[in-house]
DNA sequence: ATCTATGGCAAGCCGA
DNA sequence: TCGGCTTGCCAT
């Protein structure tokens, strides 16, 4: 929760120059030359060597789950068939007598059979028994197009008995291959065999050995707790292999320049695709069209380049070279590039589906052979962004990313596609497709380890991992779990039911309930600042309280006076927290393990990089494990476990405070899970994160030291110098993305100044100069030399509706916004809205069309006034007086 | 087209 | 003119 570096998992990105010389040409294949069917059919092995399970799914015709599994040293996908007859089902409170007098179910063309099972039931904490509907096929249980068996039930048992109250359904929304997965405990992106066509799991001995290691470190916890760790623990110390892959990149020529093909009737032609393997084959697929140019630009020697006569044959050989790459990588091929390719090969070119290896879904598009990864998917997921990525990319776009994670921008045209010589369009594709692959192969691949990890935690597929957010993953591992314990899974409205709604009172208007405390700073510099945190509070506080949906609000008298403190909430001491016991083990598993085994640097390199990416992915699955509960897009959506964690963590830091200041040492400042002490002595700092420790079950550790800290009255708000050196800003106009770079570049300067500083006598000398750069800003404001365009003095503002949407007020950024879309620039939700302020009315320009002479340099000044204040109030200094001075010589 | 939470600041809009 | 509200960006 802390800002730890987000940016851990970068590390050095080596820069890629590329050979450009000649291009070859390959002759032209024939349409005759080609195999009347091209699309290989997948294997189904009897035996199979150690191969990792990436995928499960359903296969509507055979009627079974089918799964792939990626075979590490032939580097291909092999096929596995469900054998054990696993049938998909819905569990229901009436007898399996009631349910077999629904004439409607038991006609159903897809029901089965019912059978009595005895299940756990977490709310009611006790066994109960209900009855299983087994299906013959998924559609049944939750179709849409005819009436399924979930709405069915109900439905006639009320109309034959007319009972109000409709009988329960549970577990009837969850998918079947998700159900397949929980039902025999699949491990995703683990190792199986094949043995005589049978799955089995494969053990690794080299982890195994590391298991044994860490679960030394966990010496004393409860058997159950043990196990958790265990089998998290075999879960992430499984190596990763290599993924061998492709990044595939369509070019549609569009006849209407301006309007973007449209991929359902892909009516233009597809003019050129690039393939970049993981092996860095480079292939391109270009349409030979009337009136193109060859072009002057140079490819890369090895790039692979066939000109096609016919679109229909380059259509066929780009989809036998597909077919080579077991995973194939896309941006924005889900809504795109397969779609359209599969909508062109059909309808315009007659391929019958078997000769075509995309399937295209309702929402995502999938391969036969392979798996499909979108990666505007897994980049615009906001944790990923946030905490595996540190906000390094601000849109979702391939240009943004590449630019920002690999240094790779698109390549820049001004004609439309239509118009561009082949090789220009050639160049431009292929580093498309370049970008694609290198978004997952940069820092040895950590973004390809990363979806493993995660489908390795979740239990889910890799394909939805990537596509998924983390509401989804961690109601996976939790469904799973259940399962696993023959617990039912309840519904969302049976647990709001008993659990009810919160207590508390949020700060701002609008929320659910009462989040953290933020500590009002003491403004001013000071020396020797400690900040003190709580590793992982919030699923600390989940392990250590024991909060969840089961345990929250129980149904034990003797357990209601275990109060949550400021609440009326009361926690279960009799049961143990799903939810506590699977966040709480993973939670110890990375501050345990995780975190020291990042800083080893005596590992073997492989191993380093696979170290480096667990702990990312530890943290983008805890820091969501406590918002999820508030979350109605969550399915075991309770608020109370979310208000009781915030609550406890209210108690936690507030305790943590009281017990330093009496132990005189004075805090400084204080948010949520984090204190900031003025000059500590090493022994205070020990005894409060014994005391913590001992007294709270929470592990509070010194997180850095500053030299000085700089505060003004404003929370979420300072500056610290760290003793080593580097400087930490938080919340600082200066450093927010959407103030003009002149603004940000004099704030940067003060930044590094302020950096030099060592002792408190070195601050006159400093203040000095710090005077002398914003008189420099002042004036060259004023005398209007920021330099030839306004560009310096732009505010970039992302639209975060579309422009219709702002009924209640117009903003600055969306008055620009409508001002470029009148002069036809086309506007979409999360735009970037550049503009700059000027002395006419309404005030703000876009960037684009503005020029110097009409820039409010007043309004630049106050913001560059407001932006300097949050440090000068600090250091005793007054932005008009230090510009005052200047007038003054001026006027002398 | 999809969604982990609440707390806090700055700026500008807009109606009383 | 003032103060509440909207918006975007950030901290944790």
């Amino acid at each position: 929760m802390a800002a730890q570096s987000s940016l851990d998992i970068f590390g050095s990105i080596p820069p890629k120059k590329k050979e450009i010389e000649s291009i070859e040409i390959q002759e032209a294949p024939k349409h005759s030359d080609l195999t009347e069917n091209a699309v290989v059919y997948p294997d189904y092995p009897q035996n199979l060597p150690p191969s990792y399970l990436v995928s499960v799914g359903y296969d509507g015709k055979k009627a079974v789950a089918t799964l792939k599994l990626y075979e590490p040293l032939s580097q291909r996908i092999y096929f596995w068939d469900d054998n054990t007859g696993h049938k998909p089902y819905l569990l229901t409170s009436l007898t399996p007598q009631e349910v077999e007098k629904l004439s409607k179910v038991t006609q159903h063309t897809g029901y089965d059979h019912v059978e009595a099972v005895e299940k756990y039931d977490p709310l009611l904490d006790k066994k109960v028994t209900v009855t299983k509907v087994v299906a013959k096929d998924p559609l049944a249980i939750g179709g849409r197009q005819y009436g399924c068996l979930r709405d069915i039930i109900p439905e006639e048992y009320q109309v034959l008995t007319g009972i109000a109250e409709p009988p329960k359904v549970w577990e009837s929304f969850i998918r079947y291959y998700q159900s397949y997965i929980y039902d025999n405990d699949l491990a995703l992106g683990m190792l199986y065999e094949i043995k005589d066509g049978n799955l089995v799991r494969v053990r690794q001995k080299s982890s195994e050995q590391t298991i044994h290691q860490i679960l030394d470190k966990f010496s004393g916890v409860n058997k159950e707790f043990l196990d958790a760790v265990e089998n998290w623990a075999r879960l992430l110390e499984s190596p990763a292999p290599e993924f061998r892959r492709v990044g595939l990149d369509i070019e549609v020529a569009s006849a209407v320049a301006t309007r973007v093909p449209d991929p359902q009737k892909a009516d233009d032609p597809v003019v050129c695709v690039a393939l970049y393997g993981s092996d860095r084959r480079k292939q391109l697929f270009i349409l030979k069209r009337e009136g193109i140019a060859e072009g002057n630009k140079k490819l890369p020697t090895d790039a692979e380049i066939t000109y096609f006569e016919e679109e229909n044959v380059l259509l066929q050989k780009l989809f036998e070279a597909i077919m080579e790459y077991p995973f194939v990588l896309t941006f924005n091929g889900d809504d795109f590039d397969l779609p359209y390719l599969y909508n062109r090969a059909k309808d315009h070119f007659g391929f019958k589906r078997t000769e075509i290896p995309i399937e295209v879904g309702r929402r995502t598009c999938s391969f036969k052979h392979g798996l499909h990864i979108d990666l505007y998917k897994f980049f615009f997921n906001r944790s990923i962004q946030i905490y595996a990525f540190g906000n390094k990319y601000r849109d979702i776009t391939l240009n943004a990313i590449g630019t920002a994670i690999l240094g790779l921008p698109k390549i820049e045209f001004q004609n439309p596609i239509a118009e561009l010589s082949y090789t220009e369009l050639a160049e431009y594709n292929l580093r498309d497709s370049e970008i694609t692959l290198d978004l997952t192969a940069f820092n040895d691949n950590l973004v390809m380890k990363l979806i493993l990890a995660m489908s390795r935690i979740s239990h889910m597929p890799m394909e939805d991992v990537s596509r998924q957010g983390v509401s989804r993953w961690i109601r996976n591992f939790l469904y799973h779990e259940h399962r696993r314990r023959n617990m039912l899974i309840p519904n969302m409205e049976d647990i709001l039911a008993i659990k009810g709604g919160t207590t508390t009172t949020a700060m701002i208007k609008g929320k659910k309930y009462k989040g953290a405390i933020v500590v009002d700073p003491v403004p001013g510099v000071h020396f020797n600042v400690a900040v003190m945190d709580f590793a992982s509070l919030y699923p600390s506080i989940i392990k250590v309280y024991n909060l969840g949906y089961q345990t929250l609000l129980c149904n034990h008298e003797e357990c209601k006076s275990n109060k949550v403190p400021e609440t009326t909430h009361w926690v279960c001491t009799k049961n143990k927290a799903l939810e506590s016991l699977l966040i709480g083990s993973l939670r110890d598993l990375r501050v345990k393990w995780y975190k020291q085994k990042a800083k080893d640097k005596t590992l073997p390199a492989d191993l380093r990089s696979w170290y480096n990416v667990i702990p990312s992915a530890l943290k983008v699955v805890l820091n969501a494990s406590y918002g999820v509960f508030g979350s109605p897009a969550f399915n075991l959506y309770c608020p109370p476990v979310a208000e009781a964690t915030a609550a406890y963590g209210r108690h936690v830091i507030t305790q943590t405070i009281n017990k330093a200041r009496s132990l005189d040492i004075e805090v400084l400042y204080g948010d949520t899970d984090s204190v900031f002490l003025k000059k500590p002595s090493p022994e205070q700092v020990e005894i409060l994160a014994d005391w913590s420790k001992k007294n709270m079950g929470m592990e509070l550790e010194v997180e850095k030291w500053y030299r000085y800290a700089v505060f003004s009255s404003r929370k979420k708000n300072y500056l610290g110098i760290l003793k080593d050196g580097g400087v930490d800003v938080k919340g600082m106009t200066g450093k927010k993305r959407h103030i003009p770079p002149y603004i940000k570049k004099a704030f940067y300067e003060l930044e590094e100044r302020l950096e030099q500083v060592q002792t408190p006598a070195e601050f006159e000398e400093a203040k000095k100069e710090i005077k002398q750069i914003i008189r420099d800003k002042y004036l060259r404001l004023k005398q209007r030399r920021w330099g030839e365009t306004p560009d310096e003095l732009a505010f970039h503002v992302v639209l975060g509706k579309p422009l219709k949407a702002y009924t209640k007020t117009t903003p600055q950024h969306v008055k620009a916004a409508r001002m470029l879309e009148k002069i036809g620039t086309e506007i979409k939700v999360g735009d970037l809205i550049s503009f700059v302020k000027v002395t006419k009315e309404p005030r703000v320009k876009p960037v684009q069309i503005a020029t110097n002479s009409e820039i409010d340099v007043d309004k630049y000044v106050a913001y560059l006034q407001s932006t300097f204040d949050q440090i000068l109030d600090a250091l005793g200094l007054d932005f008009d007086e230090i510009i005052g001075l200047t007038k003054l010589f001026r006027f002398m």
